[in-house]
RNA sequence: CGGGGUGUGGCGCAGUUGGCUAGCGCGCCGCGUUUGGGACGCGGAGGCCGGAGGUUCGAGUCCUCUCACCCCGACCA
């Protein structure tokens, strides 16, 4: 492509609203336009670098055996109601919309209902198990807030693919298999050495974990924690956690009540009794799905996670309970609770990091009151079993190898989940087995976020002077800066932009009337792979000039050199 | 949805306590000189100051409402 055919232009300055880095660069470039917050147009030399990406995605997934398919948009509400995601907000960042007589449809964010429901149309027997499609097209989320610029929009691209599987078994090898595939993919776009396999919240599908693939990045919004030696990486989300020691040898001391009026929050209690805030205890008071009234305790300069508490508990769902019913159960005000003299009928979930204390504090159950110098065994029954219930931080330990955590940022490139059979049972799509027996289908599902992937290549490949695309992304090769506009000047550069490009090598050729200095800085905002100048000096030494964008320096090979470079398809 | 911030030619900004034809840089158009790291001269085009009401002799500037965007948080199948 000629730079004089190329609509789009280099921009110096950057829209004042857009700050992250990964949209600045490419908007500054011309490879997207933003239409509006979280929704990026492609421009010509973006649509390039997307339908790279694509490639290699799709290139994986049908090396192990993906069909590709594409569902529509626009989908009926009927079938989501089979699986109670559609009514009373089940699924809270849904576009929805209504055709003129009034019939309600939902704009496609996943596809996990309309993909059972058509693979039920086909799949009836054991002999079509197991397979997977896959199909890469917008998303549409109604993300309560959009940010980081590709990394997090409201319309989007995104591969998804659904794994059906005769059993566990099979479902296991199969979803292993598309996770090699899932390794791939990142190495190919240049992300092996930064993406990491991590452990994260199974969510309202599983009591399993997931799989998140995670890019480390600053620009992430997801902390993994990290035994990097062990190749153990966790979503801080689920991350199993073990408190620091507290050492403490002072002797037991007898529990007294502290009035505190109004004392609420941990860091205003531990001023408040001038204790460290570790001697502290958070009691927080869940409800679950069926009904029981949890008292959850942890160390107070932890916090509750809900992911866990629900494991813990075996419930399906857990959620703060109301001011009333804690009212009700520890007889005072919000913010006073503790463990001691609950009402019997009340679930006691201890955190380890309660454990191994010494006169601690505790909410009294009493408004404007702490106990202090409580202690187990004395003031509390000595707690045989203790939980991990906490949302790890910084300082904790991962407990089976007792290793400190490095924690990293990162940003979720992919994310595999196992479903088991609650789409397929739900949507009535079984099987028959060998011996006539009707079976269920065991699902998993598998994304990757195409646009959200270039995001974070720009944001991973890049220096202050612009952009630095990957060769197996880059929208193109080469950029041939021709230096004037002689007419010998022009002719050597149509020549090589010929000969590279009957190589099979992308070529882009700034054949514009602008001074070098310009050129230069385009080529290096661009970021494509390889520099190549052609100026009057250089027809003079019959060389030319090649500097790859990663390098400073130039190197000057001849023309023999460099077609022979090409037809070997050796550097470039 | 809560907190903070911003809206003035395509982009980046300035515009005092309300005052005359709303400026500057980049970009754009024309002519000329330039041509190895975003050149220079001369001459142009382009803005009802996010929108709607209001106060005033007079509003980019003050008041009310509203919309959009950015950042932090809640959320993220």
């Amino acid at each position: 492509m000629k730079a004089t055919q190329l609509f789009t232009k280099t921009q110096k300055t950057v829209p004042a609203d857009e700050k992250a880095k990964n949209a600045q660069l490419l908007i500054k470039a011309g490879f997207i336009h933003k239409e509006m917050s979280g929704v990026y147009a492609f421009l010509p030399l973006g649509v390039k670098v997307i339908e790279n990406i694509k490639n290699i995605v799709r290139q994986e997934m049908n090396a192990i055996g993906g069909q590709e398919v594409v569902m529509t948009t626009l989908q009926p509400k009927e079938i989501w109601q089979k699986t109670d995601r559609w009514d009373d907000n089940k699924v809270d960042n849904w576009f929805k919309t209504k055709l003129v007589n009034g019939t309600e449809l939902g704009v496609g964010l996943t596809h996990e209902e309309p993909i059972v429901d058509v693979v039920g149309q086909y799949v009836h027997s054991y002999k079509d198990l197991p397979f997977s499609v896959y199909q890469i097209q917008s998303k549409f989320r109604n993300e309560l807030r959009a940010k980081s610029g590709l990394l997090r929009g409201r319309e989007f691209l995104m591969k998804d693919m659904y794994s059906f599987s005769k059993n566990q078994t099979e479902h296991d090898r199969v979803y292993e298999e598309i996770a090699g595939a899932y390794t791939k993919v990142y190495k190919r776009l240049g992300l092996g050495d930064i993406t990491f396999r991590a452990k994260a919240d199974g969510g309202i599908f599983t009591e399993k974990y997931s799989d998140e693939y995670q890019t480390l990045s600053e620009a992430g919004e997801d902390t993994l924690f990290c035994i990097p030696e062990d190749n153990i990486y966790y979503n801080q989300e689920v991350a199993p956690s073990k408190a620091p020691n507290i050492k403490d040898d002072s002797p037991q001391a007898p529990m007294k009540e502290v009035e505190g009026v109004g004392i609420v929050g941990v860091q205003e209690l531990a001023k408040f009794l001038k204790i460290p805030v570790e001697k502290t205890t958070k009691t927080m008071l869940y409800q679950t799905n069926d009904g029981r009234i949890v008292a959850a305790a942890v160390r107070g300069n932890y916090n509750i996670n809900e992911i866990k508490l629900r494991k813990v508990l075996k419930a399906k769902e857990v959620h703060l309970a109301p001011p009333e019913i804690v009212k009700k159960v520890t007889k005072a005000d919000i913010g006073y609770a503790g463990l001691l003299n609950l009402p019997k009928d009340v679930q006691i979930v201890i955190d380890e990091s309660c454990l191994n204390r010494v006169n601690f504090e505790m909410g009294a159950n009493k408004t404007n009151c702490h106990s202090i110098n409580v202690n187990w065994g004395q003031d509390l029954p000595e707690q045989k079993q203790a939980y991990d219930i906490k949302t790890a931080k910084e300082g904790d330990f991962h407990p089976d190898t007792g290793k400190l955590y490095q924690i990293k940022k990162a940003v979720e490139v992919g994310n595999i989940f196992p479903l088991e059979t609650k789409y397929t049972d739900l949507l009535d799509v079984y099987y028959t087995d060998e011996s006539g027996k009707q079976q269920s289908i065991v699902m998993g599902c598998y994304g990757i976020g195409v646009s959200r992937l270039m995001g974070v290549l720009a944001e991973h490949f890049s220096d202050s002077k612009g952009l630095i695309w990957p060769k197996a992304v880059t929208p193109f090769m080469v950029y041939l800066a021709q230096i004037g506009t002689d007419k010998s000047i022009t002719n050597e550069s149509q020549e090589l932009y010929n000969i590279l490009q009957a190589n099979g090598v992308e070529v882009f050729w700034d054949n514009r009337d602008v001074r070098p200095g310009e050129k230069f800085a385009d080529a290096d905002l661009y970021g494509f792979p390889y520099r190549l100048v052609i100026s009057k000096k250089t027809i003079e030494q019959n060389v030319y000039e090649l500097k790859e964008r990663t390098k400073d320096q130039t190197q000057m090979v001849t023309k023999v050199d460099l077609i022979k470079l090409v037809t070997n398809k050796g550097t470039l």
